[in-house]
DNA sequence: TTGACTCCCGACCGATCGGTCGGATAGAGT
DNA sequence: ACTCTATCCGACCGATCGGTCGGGAGTCAA
């Protein structure tokens, strides 16, 4: 089969991107808007141009490929984590940046927030394919990434003594919830959750949150208008 | 068909509960964890000693089952939000004691959480059936609710010049998503998120950070211990 | 030309999906 | 005894599900 072919790209690649690489975008496409058992493979290949039968040369399953799918948001999220994560700076500019970069990742995409969600709110047995063991590595060390900051943080007394593992979950809930919430964002925000002013809006309202409420004696930023 | 009997309770009633509430109760606990797609009839009449075709005597269709379990669930939301929001307490303790009220809300009912995040994620069409409306109306009014809340708390100098909007996202995300997250939140927690213990944090956590990152000049509550 | 390989298609499989229909059973009212 | 109604079951429907299989078209190397 095809599997350790999957980094050159030395032969194929019928248009600019590979089948395997169009199939992974519109899986993840219709992942996100209905979830794992509310996609058919049908839909998925016809969306690409193919047929039911041709996805099976690459992947072995819909489980295969849903894990595959989810392997891939988390490298993305995680590699534009990590560079800030693992920075020298203090705590209070990592976290600024964190966020900066946590909200870039899951607004370059619009199905990375609410397929992100999806996939850690649904109790599924994926756990046992091999493929979930990329899933488990890159949403740990994202996680322990947040821990550490977090942690270090409230050690060197810049943070206030919060729970780590329950300002992990609030940081979750404030930006991956918040753009998958689509319909009833828009409805609340006045207009997409992804529309850029919003994503700047975004930014700024958690960080500000964060500042007062997690940062210990932070000055307060002067606001120009209300 | 039995319609307009669903109120009272006069006739049947074979045990404590209806065959119409129990089937509800274990359409709430499938749909939670799996979703519209991911559930079928079979299983939730099953669940409940009946076989499929009987669940047609109580809902029309799987649509009109899954809508009555989400204007069910946020029923009870509201029910526990409603007298809360509507007193006339000042605008700190309202938002105290609307934080316990929901997290007791969504603590109560361990299904509760997941299904209402998969519902406001979820891009349904369930919009144009009429069980539909119940849905809208009580969303509408949490929403309509927590916005005024923080509008007023805010027009009285009383929290910060947020984005309502934005810190309505926030409190979505760190209340719905936080008792959703089931076997993430149990890794980073240590515990399950819904014991009774962690539910008490929780809400501490989350009107500690809305003391210091909401609310203006807040006192700071003394720790007796880290 | 041949063989090997990649990629894809169409036909097909058993299982399950949501939903319909006719009838069996039981209780209440008369 | 009779009907009426609510409730439930079992058989059945067409459609779709994930997945398999055999083979055809294209390319490249020998």
């Amino acid at each position: 089969m095809c599997r350790a072919r999957s980094g050159r790209g030395i032969l194929l690649a019928s248009d600019s991107l590979t089948s395997r690489e169009k199939i992974l975008d519109a899986a993840e496409a219709l992942f996100a808007r209905r979830g794992y058992a509310g996609v058919g493979l049908r839909e998925v290949a016809e969306s690409v141009g193919l047929v039911k039968s041709s996805l099976f040369h690459h992947f072995r399953s819909k489980a295969q490929l849903y894990c595959e799918v989810i392997a891939r948001v988390l490298d993305r999220i995680r590699l534009g984590l990590a560079p800030v994560l693992d920075s020298d700076l203090g705590p209070v500019e990592r976290l600024d940046r964190g966020v900066e970069a946590l909200i870039d990742a899951l607004a370059e995409h619009p199905p990375t927030a609410r397929l992100l969600l999806r996939s850690l709110v649904e109790e599924d047995d994926f756990d046992s394919a091999p493929e979930a063991l990329r899933v488990e590595e890159a949403l740990g060390e994202i996680l322990d990434g947040m821990g550490r900051l977090l942690r270090e943080g409230v050690e060197a007394g810049v943070f206030r003594e919060v729970s780590v593992p329950h300002m992990v979950q609030t940081l979750i809930g404030a930006t991956v919830y918040h753009f998958a919430s689509g319909d009833l964002g828009e409805r609340l925000l006045g207009r997409p959750v992804l529309c850029a002013e919003e994503v700047r809006r975004r930014k700024r309202e958690l960080q500000d949150l964060l500042h007062s409420g997690l940062v210990v004696n932070f000055p307060p930023r002067v606001r120009s208008e209300a």
